[in-house]
DNA sequence: GTGTTGACTGATCAAATGATCAGCAGTAGG
DNA sequence: CCTACTGCTGATCATTTGATCAGTCAACAC
């Protein structure tokens, strides 16, 4: 099963050189990846990654944008402006911690993407991908039911960095809770204690 | 001035490498630094690299350890077990914040270093980093500080999340702030609010 | 049939990689 | 003076890198 939306109905080796391209750099980053063995992992030649995609550095770019997209069309589905704003986060958070759970290569990929990519790239496409949320998040601090007591851009912007952490650091947190005996958290739990975290005292 | 606790007192061209080595390691990562690049920061020939290291990958190594137990060093020193639970908590944090925001290169390293590192080498070092971390924080909850609807590990890794966040997407909150107009904060207002979150409700 | 187009591959290229080796200079010990 | 050792370098190694090129093959148009 893909992990990414096809790029081609049709195009059959191409989605499996995206696939397969998509596992290794993910495992081991732009620089860390050679052409030879994504073509190796796709079943194709090698010369084939460039005739499709013109080099390696054009297939990261294809498949970074194709994760945005993908995130972007999944949120706009997930955002639900008519649910009560204290649902409304919380169906905000489990969205969004849902899509990347369901995609680990695409969360690693996003993660080595971060820290090659250029820094106006990155501006855009966070503005672009938070603006919503920050709407949102508004919206629901408007109602009371998240504090008020710092911006609405930061409330939304930490809720997504707590999921994120949650999704990426694993292994701290295991680490962290049994320095007191306590066992793991499911995720169900991690977006309770994340909403509480932001709600307003009652 | 260098960035990281000179490794031997007189070793020259040692130091050297190490701190070049730091630069061109926190910019392009592990596969995208050359020993080449590497040895022509440092102003020394590039076999002199295997002479002292013996390789790339162990000098990788010889930065991370160095970083690691700098980072130790300094948190044992700000950790005042003697302070009131509130400020100690805001110690900690400020301390955290402090020493990255002080070592950018490090800090870079260390997102690096998270994605190529093997597993158990993580869980073993995030292990002995968060352990009297999470002491003090069990400490700052059973004093009524921290809020205690969350398991203490928790609270003390989240706050580092936290702080780790405000330094690493400077970016991405500069762009969520100015979706509702909002200027960029200070790094003691940061602090402020995260203690907030975790503060029990008075 | 012929011609054309596009997907695809094996062979190969120039460049860059990390590592190694022989050797140089300086210095300390005898 | 000789030896030994250490810090250091230029030259060079084998390997791997991403990219290119010529050419095969099948599908389709006419």
């Amino acid at each position: 099963m893909p992990e990414l939306h096809p790029t081609f109905p049709q195009g059959d080796a191409r989605n499996a050189i995206v696939e397969a391209a998509l596992a290794v750099f993910a495992a081991k980053g732009f620089h860390g990846a050679g052409t030879r063995q994504i073509a190796q992992a796709a079943g194709v030649s090698q010369p084939l990654l460039n005739h499709h995609f013109g080099g390696k550095e054009a297939l990261w770019r294809v498949i970074g944008e194709q994760i945005t997209a993908d995130f972007m069309a999944f949120m706009a589905g997930a955002v639900d402006l008519a649910l009560p704003p204290g649902d409304g986060v919380t169906a905000m958070l489990r969205a969004y911690l849902a899509f990347w759970k369901a995609r680990p290569l695409s969360f690693r990929f996003n993660l080595w993407r971060r820290l090659d990519g250029l820094q106006d790239e990155r501006a855009s496409r966070s503005e672009e991908m938070t603006r919503p949320v920050v709407a949102f998040m508004q919206r629901a601090q408007d109602a009371g039911f998240i504090r008020n007591d710092l911006p609405p851009g930061l409330a939304a912007i930490m809720g997504g960095a707590l999921v994120q952490f949650w999704l990426d650091s694993q292994l701290e947190i295991r680490a962290a809770l049994a320095v007191t005996g306590d066992e793991g958290l499911a995720d169900e739990d991690a977006i309770g204690h994340i909403v509480r975290l932001l709600r307003a005292p009652s």
